[in-house]
RNA sequence: GGGCUGGUAGAUCAGGGGAAGAUCGCUACCUUGGCAUGGUAGAGGCCGCGGGUUCAAUUCCCGCUCAGUCCA
């Protein structure tokens, strides 16, 4: 394993001994030679409740701290990168902040902003919902203040002795005794990277962990460690990961009994005053029961049924009736639960996160709902925005991105969302009770999911809603994990990568050089084929796009002296990018003449500066939220995904195409400059990154008219190249983003006379001007129906009328017709009907090519389907029905009056047996 | 991205392979001096869209779409 790898020098030379906890069997570092437990929670109970172990600092001292230390200390202040992990694909909020640098400067292909940096990244983790507020430590939303080093064999910047000095001399500069700390040995394994790592302990408080990312599961020629089974091979880029919990500093420095006390006073307080507790506040009772609950929940994993038991606990070492206690602390806890939730919000749609049903989305609404509940629960009045806005004031307005309008109006319309949904829930639950209160049953968990899955209801609240009908409700403990394993079953496994072979394959060719860049008005280049394989040719440089970036490949062709090829498609791999061909014979070594499809580029590049020019003018439209959250170039039209809280209207999209083609018609200069990304990144901020991450020191900027963004894309010159900008259609793809379809230069024209098409071939059929379109299809429509009605009306008078004309005999004291009519189905219905509506049976049948055959029978004697089945039979056709009523269809029109007749015979013969 | 619900009258929903239903609301009339109410009659439906199976589809199957919801 890795022991060797922590016999720091910086240990020695510092006193510390290496020891081995006597509970848990752990190894760890101590300057104290008393001291045999590695410090953990559970191994040393929490010393600093009631006795700090730093000098006070509130939030924002101790977060300023930090960072001037780091400062002073040679390392760069980072801003914090936004909590929506927008530039990873793999987890939707920033977890950590090493997340930040992830992947590409931790893979080593982008340098980092500054070497080595610090910086305090709020982090917003769900994984413990249930914990938060009841354990008096976690939290949903937390800082991680951080310095990161990354180290290479060539640029040597620190590493673990100087790590772990450095966090001494922090400890001490805000007051801490090094004395009381211990620095647990503790191997790290996450996301494919290993390595060792120390978790800094003090009084019984986990409140930094140093982590020393070594290795990587790519093999590679250097001696792999085996951790779990695995071997871990060393990698080039050596990084230092820190990660110091600012709220846990805080609650060490302040020593209350929660962490919620020590980090959001302001807020526990307000709250705890407008839930009618501000009484609580004084006793010191409560002060007593939270900091044992804070102790023993340090020691256990309090998730599922393990709160009850430690909830026992408490209640048995101070004396209260489990009830009693249970009584008085739910509702504190939902008090500390909510000003958690509430700054997670702040930090979720103040960076710009819109609800929604799908991804971080979902996520932000999980903790709305989760909110609304709790707050309700306790009884409070104020309303949920002022809360968040109150949060966002405490954090600093500035951090945040969105405007505090916009988020109000968001959180309204989730509160109604919501409240429509358990309005009609509590329908469904009400119904459902009814039925098991019959069955005097209790509401059985697969019910219990289904509510909870499909419609949104929490089990408390089914069971909440069945008692008031006094039914019982089958409801576990571990009613959330039973849903999310249920869910887990379907999981896949991770796809291997297709182009596997071709990476082999071109292993070691040099990087294509990128002509469509520097001559983006040319399509055509002369290029040496460096390799050929397959279908793939292989150029020194070239003028073929790549897929990339929503923009599909170029395609053209490929000329040699003596043959020429089809281009039908080039991508990227790696710095080399490949053209796939059909037709033709290409050799390596040859000198070839490469012609991109003009029109082809062309339409590209109108589309993609379009969607740069739309993007900006539905900000303008709809407001500085919108981002893009998505985008497709295509030659016929093209798709811009956007984020936004609520359906675009008509007239907003209409304001959107002016504005847009406004900003054409300006034929404004487009600027695209390469700039260095740390720079970029402090001059623009993060909304460069909408359409992805390039990787790169240096990235490419396209400047649009005001709209900044980092893209690989080719563009024209200026926005009048664009020609025009037409939008076809806003689609709404998941809640909170819209699809905005449009088609830019010839495309657009395209698409004008595709649709003026189908108007004039709609007016053709009508005979009628386009302007008068619309008012000729609803005069059509109201018509037809106002006919249709007027149709059955008659039809019902016509069988009134012929019925009179109908003779019926009598058999057996039954009136039974039977008759050829010509007439609809629908009428020979009703005719038949007619008869057995007064006892008697109508057997009638009519129609030409298709003969219906309809049985009405108004006793029990007649089976009408009997009838109609064989009736049917007799002349090539089927039929069937209820006994009352049937009906049936045949083919041979020759053989109706002998079907007729076996009817009739039939129908007589079951009622003389009766 | 995946799973699960659902789309039927203005609203809330029932039904289910053989003639589209209930309740509330709406309109008119009756009861009353007037109102609440009670009674009677009536208007109001491409049963989300497109395809398939079937003699017959609002109902079964497939695709789409819209809405809801849970999970990653």
């Amino acid at each position: 394993m890795l022991e060797d790898e922590y016999q720091l020098e910086y240990f020695k030379s510092n006193g510390l001994k290496r020891k081995i906890c006597k509970n848990c069997g752990a190894a760890f570092w101590t300057r104290d030679p008393d001291n045999d437990v590695c410090g953990d929670a559970s191994c040393a109970p929490y010393s600093f409740i009631g006795n700090p172990v730093f000098k006070p600092h509130t939030i924002d001292e101790m977060r300023e701290a930090y960072l001037s230390f780091f400062e002073k200390h040679g390392h760069q202040r980072i801003d914090r990168y936004p909590v929506a992990a927008r530039w990873r694909d793999d987890i939707y909020l920033t977890i950590a902040s090493i997340a930040d640098f992830q992947p590409f400067v931790t893979s080593g292909v982008v340098p980092p902003p500054a070497n080595p940096l610090t910086i305090s990244q709020p982090c917003i983790r769900l994984n413990d919902l249930d914990s938060v507020g009841r354990s008096g430590r976690h939290l949903t939303t937390f800082e991680m203040m951080a310095h990161h080093a990354f180290n290479t064999e060539k640029d040597e910047i620190y590493w673990k002795d100087r790590t772990v000095e450095l966090c001494d001399l922090f400890i001490e500069s805000i007051g801490g005794n090094v004395e009381e700390v211990t620095y647990k040995e503790h191997p790290w394994i996450g996301g494919g990277n290993a390595g060792p790592s120390v978790e800094v302990l003090i009084g019984g408080l986990e409140v930094a962990t140093l982590v020393f990312m070594s290795l990587g599961k790519m093999p590679n020629e250097k001696t792999p460690v085996e951790l779990e089974g695995v071997p871990y091979y060393p990698i080039d880029l050596r990084i230092v990961d820190t990660g110091y919990g600012l709220e846990r500093f805080v609650w060490a420095s302040k020593g209350s009994p929660t962490i919620y006390d020590a980090v959001f006073p302001e807020m526990v307080n307000d709250l705890m005053t407008s839930a009618g507790l501000e009484n609580l506040l004084e006793s010191s009772e409560l002060a007593k029961i939270l900091a044992l609950n804070a102790k023993y929940a340090g020691q256990m994993d309090i998730s599922g049924s393990n709160l009850l038991k430690m909830r026992k606990k408490v209640a048995d070492t101070i004396g209260v009736g489990f009830e009693k206690l249970q009584a008085l602390m739910d509702p504190v806890e939902r008090v500390y639960a909510i000003t958690d939730h509430t700054r997670c919000l702040a930090y979720m749609l103040g960076d710009c996160i819109v609800p929604s049903n799908a991804h971080e989305g979902y996520l932000a609404r999980l903790v709305i709902r989760r909110t609304l509940r709790m707050m309700n629960e306790i009884g409070l009045e104020i309303p949920l925005n002022e809360l968040i806005d109150k949060q966002m004031r405490i954090i600093g307005q500035d951090s945040f991105e969105q405007d505090s309008s916009v988020i109000r109006e968001i959180i309204n319309n989730e509160i109604t969302r919501y409240d429509q949904t358990m309005e009609r829930g509590g329908r469904i639950v009400k119904k459902m009770a009814a039925a098991y209160s019959k069955k005097s049953e209790p509401v059985p968990l697969k019910e219990l999911i289904t509510l909870y899955d499909s419609h949104g209801i929490p089990p408390e609240i089914v069971r909440d809603i069945a008692a008031e009908d006094s039914v019982e409700v089958d409801l576990p403990d571990d009613f959330y994990s039973v849903v999310a394993d249920m869910h887990s079953e379907s999981e896949e496994g991770a796809k291997a990568d297709p182009f596997a072979s071709l990476r082999m394959r071109i292993d070691g060719l040099p990087p294509t050089k990128r002509l469509y860049y520097e001559q983006v008005a040319d399509t055509e280049f002369d290029a040496m084929v460096i390799d050929t394989f397959e279908d793939y040719v292989i150029l020194d440089q070239t003028l073929f796009y790549p897929e990339g970036g929503g923009q599909p490949a170029d395609i053209g062709h490929l000329v040699s002296e003596n043959s020429m090829a089809k281009v039908v498609h080039t991508f990227k791999l790696g710095e080399v990018i490949l053209h796939k061909i059909e037709g033709g014979e290409i050799q390596r070594g040859i000198q070839v003449k490469g012609v991109v499809d003009e029109d082809f580029r062309q339409t590209m590049m109108r589309h993609h500066t379009a969607t740069h020019v739309l993007l900006h003018a539905a900000k303008r439209i709809l407001g500085p939220h919108i981002h893009q959250a998505g985008a497709q170039k295509g030659y016929e039209s093209s798709r811009l995904d956007i984020r936004h809280f609520k359906h675009i209207t008509p007239d907003e999209l209409k304001k959107i195409e002016v504005e847009a083609n406004r900003i054409i018609l300006e034929n404004r200069k487009i600027v695209i400059e390469w700039e260095d990304r740390t720079t970029a990144e402090q001059k623009y901020g993060f909304d460069l990154y909408q359409g992805g991450v390039p990787p790169g020191k240096l990235i490419r900027i396209v400047k649009v008219c005001g709209d900044i963004q980092a893209c690989a894309g080719t563009h024209c010159r200026n926005t009048g190249e664009i020609g025009s900008l037409k939008i076809i259609r806003v689609e709404h793809v998941q809640d909170g983003i819209e699809r905005v379809e449009f088609a830019a230069g010839i495309s657009a024209i395209s698409y004008m006379q595709k649709t003026e098409g189908l108007l004039d071939s709609s007016c053709e059929i009508l005979s009628v001007q386009r302007e008068n379109l619309p008012s000729s299809v609803e005069r059509f429509f109201s018509d037809w129906k106002e006919q249709k009605k007027e149709i059955e009306k008659l039809r019902s008078e016509l069988a009134d009328l012929r019925i009179e004309n109908i003779s019926s005999e009598d058999i057996g004291g039954v009136q039974v017709a039977v008759h050829e009519i010509d007439a609809s189905p629908k009428e020979l219905l009703n005719i038949a009907t007619r008869f057995a509506n007064e006892g008697g049976v109508g057997l009638i049948a009519g129609g030409e090519d298709r003969i219906h055959v309809v049985v009405a029978s108004g006793t029990g004697a007649v089976s009408a389907a009997e009838i109609v089945a064989e009736v049917c039979g007799i002349i090539g056709g089927k039929g069937g029905g209820k006994p009352g009523l049937a009906q049936g269809v045949g083919i041979e029109k020759e053989k109706l009056p002998e079907a007729l007749s076996r009817g009739k015979n039939l129908i007589s013969e079951l009622l003389k047996q009766n």
